[in-house]
DNA sequence: CTTTGTGCAAATTCTTTGCACCAAA
DNA sequence: TTTGGTGCAAAGAATTTGCACAAAG
């Protein structure tokens, strides 16, 4: 029993080759992957591992908040196994995003609170990789 | 020359039926509609409207920064034709996306002021509607 | 055995593209 | 008379669904 299985059996999950290795790479590449992503790259671990299990999970974990939705990319869902309070940055050159250790929770409106029971901070613009590459 | 009309031409944007159409939509109905309910609810309108149009001219927008891409809604894209900083609370049972008249602008890390570019703050929950409906 | 999870293929949904025609400058 | 805009049909990409088989309790 490894540690990421006791982490999804928390949540109310059971835990399955497939999961435990879709959780740990949230954790442990904390990239904010596509469900694209963690297919190409889990596949080459688990061979038979197929798009719809991973959709399957990512969503499950969501479901049961052992995983966020990050929406701040136009194009794709991605998903943070982090699920301390933060922000996010993206980068619109390289596409990055990058955990901003900043907890906005003081900040919600006191007239809405009670009714929210989930908020995200997005920021975007250049990087700070990117605006050096082109100075 | 209509005020929509002068409102396009401020950013760069040619006026034609069609844009002002969906522009005064955006400013009217302040609902964050995504393109494809911009496109039934105007076809009634210019029944020769098409898909395509709509996702052209509401890219347009973006792009021009005549509207702003709203991501709060995990399925589709949205829009808002407002362009003055404000949050957005969408409800998880209807649906809906309303205004909070809040600018966190203040709120922006001193480190990622200068690479910050644009910002948004989404909260989700329960609306008033859907609380008092179930009590 | 009985429920749950996986994976294939097909279907769906949202969005973009290519191209011909129309409209405006 | 040239550039820009529209709209149709087709293509593309992301995600979901239906179903049969495998695995776990």
């Amino acid at each position: 029993m490894d540690s990421t299985s006791i982490h999804l059996t928390g949540f109310g999950i059971r835990p399955s080759v497939q999961r435990i290795a879709i959780m740990r790479y949230l954790l442990k590449n904390k990239t904010h992957p596509t469900a694209d992503e963690v297919y190409e790259v889990l596949r080459r671990q688990i061979p038979t591992l197929s798009k719809t299990t991973v959709y399957n999970t990512l969503k499950l974990f969501v479901e049961n908040g052992a995983a966020v939705f990050v929406g701040i990319d136009e194009k794709n869902a991605r998903f943070d196994g982090v699920l301390e309070p933060h922000s996010h940055f993206r980068c619109r050159e390289c596409g990055c995003i990058i955990d901003v250790p900043m907890n906005v929770e003081n900040f919600l409106p006191k007239e809405f609170r009670g009714e929210i029971d989930e908020y995200h901070f997005y920021l975007k613009g250049t990087c700070e990789n990117c605006k050096k590459r082109r100075a």
